[in-house]
DNA sequence: ACCTGAACACCGTTCAAGT
DNA sequence: ACCTGAACACCGTTCAAGT
């Protein structure tokens, strides 16, 4: 009855664990290319060390990637008491597609991987709660219709973080936005 | 004045080209992450010649999409002639899907490459034309409002080949396109 | 002018050996 | 129980040498 996080680890196992997702973190800050030889070498730790606490590329992503999710979704309920709902909305949006333009690599590894789709899925699921919480929070004001479906509108907003770089890129995502919102304002016609 | 796509290839030069595209197609259907070097193997050439013709991976798979995406561009008058446009952009849609699901790595490739941007430009241009033909048509019976922009469409079309394989990811790719066709309809309020 | 293919630095991944 | 780090097969990429 040590230790933070999780039971099972022991010693230097959780020192090392924890040097790894540091410096995982801000190397690939840097570059979002970096090779997991090289996360390992800089953390100083051998290869097979870090393969043994994250078996993929994609499970150390998601790790890394799942502290900033979790600060973001968060302040959902802050977000939602502070403004009106779709306010709320589109500001976490903007903030989500912030995070996932950067970390970049990672937007892929949410919805690329056939492999960790199921890790993908315990990422998603406190995103996909936030997303349900603003939806729930438009409609009860009458602001968006009923019944849509979390999953879709992460789906769309994806696309928001693809979009090219620079200004041009950043009034690209906000057209695409308020599309997205109109979408949830008007049911599908047929 | 022999040949007939390119006027300054010369000789064994265009069949190399042409083994290396044919052999890419079929070997990328197999195996959307297939190595470079493979590639050149079973076309029979050296790693060399490859790189003398396709600079790097994405200049290959662009070209190796450019037909597909030719084809499917070139029958958009046709499918106006014989549909409702929304109709006809429905089932243009579904196809656009189909094959960027099954060339996967090239969607990646059209959005992501930060370097290939121009190359993708070049390959965006025809799909853009092609939306832009739908929602002008659908534009011009009141169908949809005006001043859409293609490019926008396109951004949130990628979410269809984003979705999970199988049936259900069917669905919900059904889904996301009559969302997109709602905001299509609506104008945004903000 | 184009092609070949050996070679380079590096990748992800494994696994015997240590403690 | 966990870590180390050499080792393996392979990657993208280059470039001298050939024709």
């Amino acid at each position: 009855m040590a230790s933070e996080t999780n039971p099972g680890g022991r010693a230097d196992a959780q020192r090392n664990r924890a040097r790894i997702l540091d410096v995982a973190r801000t190397e690939l800050a840097a570059d979002p290319d970096v090779s997991l030889n090289v996360i390992a070498k800089r953390a100083a730790i051998g290869p097979g060390t870090l393969y043994r606490h994250f078996p993929s590329r994609e499970a150390l992503l998601l790790t890394v990637y799942q502290d900033d999710v979790a600060t973001l979704t968060a302040s959902v309920d802050q977000m939602l008491a502070e403004a009106e709902p779709l306010d709320a909305f589109r500001d976490w949006s903007r903030r989500l597609a912030a995070q996932s333009r950067i970390k970049h690599g990672l937007g892929e590894a949410l919805t690329t991987s056939a492999a960790a789709q199921e890790l993908t899925r315990a990422n998603w699921g406190p995103v996909t709660a936030a997303v349900s919480k603003f939806l729930a929070a438009a409609a009860a004001r009458g602001d968006i219709r009923d019944g849509v479906d979390p999953v879709d509108v992460i789906m769309l907003l994806t696309a928001l973080w693809r979009v090219p770089k620079g200004e041009a890129g950043l009034e690209q995502a906000d057209r695409l936005l308020e599309m997205i919102i109109a979408a949830l304002r008007h049911a599908p016609a047929r």
